[in-house]
DNA sequence: ACAATAATGATTGACGTACTTCATTAAATA
DNA sequence: TATTTAATGAAGTACGTCAATCATTATTGT
């Protein structure tokens, strides 16, 4: 009934212990077909070495950084919570995380953090990404290092970067479009999009994702020119409530970045029935969902996108296989009813 | 740089590491005093205890028992290969699942099986439940051994068991509610419900959370009286064809629980545009989703609840506080374009 | 002040694996 | 056959914590 152990195992094989060690750690000299008498052996006892007591003897621990956009939004903020919260978690399972807030928008930051942190960036990296050479360089060089790197809620494609752990904004922009187009019952007019601005690669990928679904499905609504918001709610409600005076017949609107808070507002003063969807749970959307202002709000959760991109940066230290069901982000959808 | 061990605790506290180990696991014999400087040492040097050690040197090992339906809907076997998933993954770290599949809505199944396991049942158990008085009297049963039980999809309230991992089944309800509301353009007509069964709490919980919708908000909409399909494609079929050849006027469809196969196949051979709302994700559904013929499907991810459980029974067990953020199971909304 | 009790120290051997060293044996080459 | 080389065994130390034992101090009450 106790558990079987690499010593069983040598009995079982008729080696020593060394033996097995040897063919456990993939060490060289020892002839193939012992190990065939050692990995058959092992089959037969169902033998599976204990993690906890390899790491522990390895002395291996693991010291992973997070640099992440210092930006004021909430979620941003969400995200740097989850960080902490996930630190404190896995700390007795000797990692160690460090967080590093950098100002948004910024390649030569990101470049002068990773520059600055040398050998201290330690065994991974998990990267709020932009797009630019320096950093896709930057990126590279980590990886020839030997440091395991993914990009987290912003992916840097064409990098050497081992893995993007976050949603597919493309989707989520089709998702936005074909939400809405069922949420709109008039037969036309018009729909808004209200963005961050054009230089985020989200952002963006949302927008592409949106216009293919209105494009190709909804011939009965027009899409009006962007908004660029700034991700600042005062510029989105002064640019909104011009384009709600110009545009009588404003049926949608989807808000793919930052600045809701500013949309919220706009349309509650409106008079018109407005089919909205939006990005990110906050307390406003949270209380726009309720009041039935916006009908649905398009998220990415924060603590999984976190606890996600540190599994992934341990599994890829191990050399252990990732469990992509588990470390698919979603792009949840929330309605009032399934409000967490 | 390297790890702070309860060793350095003791140097710093200026006691020994017998001391240290005692506090450490709240054994007798301590003055209040000293605990005092042994805690505050750990606190200066921010020591936090190697689990993996101390796992290894208790020999804890933990063994779980998961009881589910053998039903041969795609969602019970989804959840059986889940389980089978988590046991390899979870084996590495001392964690020995076992799996037993009872035959559904067999309240006395699910006690006999639990009496024949006797204290082969292990530190845990997870368990699909059915309301039923046996099967509450058997959880308090081995809730007073101390066998840690958490029930696993379908809840039995007023047991003692110590959570539920599962979705808020009325809300999902709801959810459905609100969103045909909003799908469906006409200004009035017909809602059909199809579920599998009266007996089965979820099913009604859904229709609950449904109706509640409905009446409050939807005046304009009548929900006909519900179709019970008894989980077969084909029942569901027959009775569903009949009903829309009985009403011409059905703008909007809720399936709830087995049998969507016939639902999809009996739209898809109608000739009215129908919203539809359907449950779990199977290859019908999901084709059905990309085919435009369901609008959206309402899913509980059991990858998710099968792990979440895992983690519960093993915190429990552990006395560890539980991650309720991580915990949550989402009620998760899928539609053509975010599908996984 | 003395015994009785409580608190602490010192030491030791697990737990299951990793990794090294040194000795021994078997196989391959000259 | 002698010699080199490769394969294996035997044994020990380490990882950080747990848990038990026994010896040694403090701290009580009387």
């Amino acid at each position: 009934m106790s558990r079987v152990t690499a010593q069983d195992v040598a009995e079982e094989a008729g080696v020593s212990l060394a033996t097995v060690d040897r063919v456990l750690n993939k060490r060289k000299g020892v002839r193939s077909e012992t190990i065939e008498k050692v990995t058959s052996a092992m089959d037969r006892l169902d033998f599976v070495r204990d993690q906890t007591a390899a790491n522990l003897a390895r002395r291996r621990s693991y010291r992973f950084t997070f640099i992440v956009s210092a930006g004021e939004t909430s979620f941003f903020s969400d995200i740097q919570s989850e960080i902490e919260a996930a630190k404190s978690h896995v700390a007795k399972e000797r990692v160690d995380i460090q967080m590093l807030a950098v100002p948004p928008l910024d390649p030569q930051a990101i470049v002068n953090a990773i520059e600055r942190l040398g050998d201290d960036i330690g065994d991974g990296l998990a990267l709020v990404a932009v797009e630019s050479q320096a950093v896709r360089d930057s990126v590279n060089s980590l990886r020839a290092r030997g440091v395991r790197v993914v990009t987290f809620i912003s992916d840097i494609p064409n990098s050497q970067r081992e893995r993007f752990v976050g949603i597919d904004n493309v989707a989520a922009g089709r998702v936005a479009g074909s939400l809405l187009k069922r949420f709109i019952s008039a037969p036309s007019g018009d729909v808004a999009l209200v963005a961050g601005s054009g230089t985020l690669r989200d952002h963006c990928e949302r927008r592409m994702g949106f216009e293919q679904v209105m494009r190709t499905e909804c011939q009965h609504l027009n899409v009006l020119p962007w908004i660029e918001g700034e991700e600042m709610a005062g510029v989105v409600e002064e640019k909104l409530s011009q384009l709600m005076a110009d545009n009588s017949n404003i049926v949608g609107l989807y808000s793919l970045g930052g600045g809701t808070r500013g949309v919220i507002d706009t349309i509650n003063s409106a008079k018109q029935k407005i089919s909205v969807v939006t990005t990110e749970l906050s307390k406003h959307t949270r209380a726009a969902l309720i009041s039935g202002t916006v009908d649905a709000v398009l998220v990415q959760d924060p603590g999984h996108e976190v606890r996600s991109a540190v599994r992934v940066l341990r599994a890829l230290v191990d050399d252990a296989p990732i469990n992509e069901k588990q470390e698919r982000i979603r792009i949840e959808i929330f309605v009032r009813d399934n409000l967490p």
